[in-house]
DNA sequence: TTTGACCTTGACGCTGCGTCAACTTCTAGC
DNA sequence: GCTAGAAGTTGACGCAGCGTCAAGGTCAAA
């Protein structure tokens, strides 16, 4: 089974211009060209060609997805890889939603919008902030950390942390004090979860570091609209905030 | 509450450079400039930030996006209209997630993997080929019938659609003949959800273009990748195709 | 054999910024 | 009040990822 360079590029929706670029840059070479020149593509190119498209609509450029399918040994992996990256897109995209619906809400009943929800699910790289606050070593202690995880252990501790942010939340609805004991052990279970990842001072037994940082993270999910939304609203933040402060000042 | 260049940038994830540039091409002006130069974003600026940064994300020039902010007169149909395309994109993710899942399944049972089913979810626009195959006339036609539906509508439409491939589905599991009569009003109905769009031959009463049509659709469901996945697999759309193709040589 | 669709290789252009460079302005500590 | 350093400004150049001619060669059908 062949197809000519039309057919494949009106079938994935491109244009023929692209795979010829592809060509020229090295990234998909059809898998024969006729004696008059004509490029012919296979199956394997057919599935080359959709690692690829995967790739630049998830923002690669393209000379890092030549680098990645060069280094890919495994075809299976790295399609694991691909399924778990549009899920995380697939994730980011329903905060967006939802950050959009609260703008809308937000107008519609006259209220002024927050500048932190709705700008919830825009970014994604935490990777310089990481190094600005915690250096260039955290960063990459980290990083390691999490790449050299399972894909079941990469959902596991996803799952760990929804449940954690699911209790915040319940408890900031309850009503309760962030001094209350169940917020006190929300806290000490947040501070627990932190000090699963290395590098970070928790994690090191650095204690004049690891009450700073859980003031500092407390704060952030307030001020920083990266996390905005992560507890629902303001409210829910705050009240996580405020617990973790608490928790810091009386417990650590 | 106002933010500087940098602040702004940091929150929604772009560079200053970036904000500058939009500034300087018109499309997204400071609230305030101070008298030393100084660009300062107020809460309506990110609002406007923030439906710059959507439609970036969905793939949209950015004069195409100027032209949009420019036409809009209400901004609460703007969002509602964004929240939709996001909920289409996500949409688009689950497909391909589905897509790249059934090639790794393949690949893991040894199965060579189909290439309709590979390149499910790519393809975005129909415009072209709508055209090619009914004339410029009917994609206008179907496009104002379409942007003509308010989002209610739009939601009905769909949940028909669905309705209608969740009943193809289901009869192709349970193993029916495609000429049972079960399949044969399946098929009266695809034709009738089909002649509620105007410009089809179907619509405008047109027998024999409508017979062709018929038939045509019933090809495009397995053969064309667009359509690839639409009916769970290849099984399921050739099941569609020849109970349509049985219902246009005898009922039509 | 002709017509029209499809293929080829250049080559230039456009968009959306990244990245200096050169300079000014604000902020904080001594 | 002075000075270092962070953050601001306006050019200007560069690069990626194609779109879009131009100037042809190839192929299938009539």
């Amino acid at each position: 089974m062949e197809w000519t360079i039309q057919e494949l590029a009106a079938r994935a929706g491109i244009t023929s211009r692209t795979l010829r670029h592809y060509d020229r840059i090295g990234l998909l070479a059809p898998s024969r060209v006729g004696a008059n020149g004509y490029r012919y593509y296979n199956l394997a190119a057919v599935a080359r060609l959709q690692r690829i498209l995967l790739m630049r609509r998830l923002g690669m450029g393209l000379s890092a997805i030549a680098e990645v399918l060069a280094d890919e040994v495994d075809t299976c992996d790295g399609l694991r890889a691909h399924i778990a990256a549009l899920e995380e897109e697939r994730d980011r995209i329903e905060r967006q939603i939802r950050s959009v619906r609260h703008t809308l809400e937000a107008l519609q009943s006259g209220a002024e919008p927050r500048m932190d929800v709705m700008l919830a699910g825009f970014n994604d790289g935490y990777k310089d902030e990481v190094i600005s606050r915690w250096g260039e070593r955290a960063f990459q202690v980290s990083n390691d950390w999490w790449h050299g995880k399972s894909l079941d252990q990469q959902r596991a501790w996803k799952q760990d942390t929804e449940d954690l942010v699911a209790a915040w939340v319940a408890a900031a609805k309850a009503g309760v004090s962030p001094t209350s004991e169940h917020a006190q052990s929300l806290a000490a279970r947040h501070v627990r979860w932190l000090s699963q990842i290395p590098g970070t001072p928790t994690a090191e037994g650095d204690r004049e570091r690891s009450i700073e940082m859980v003031k500092c993270m407390g704060d952030m999910y307030v001020d920083d609209p990266r996390f905005a939304g992560m507890y629902d609203d303001a409210a829910g933040a705050t009240f996580v905030r405020d617990a973790l402060h608490a928790y810091a000042r009386t417990q650590m």
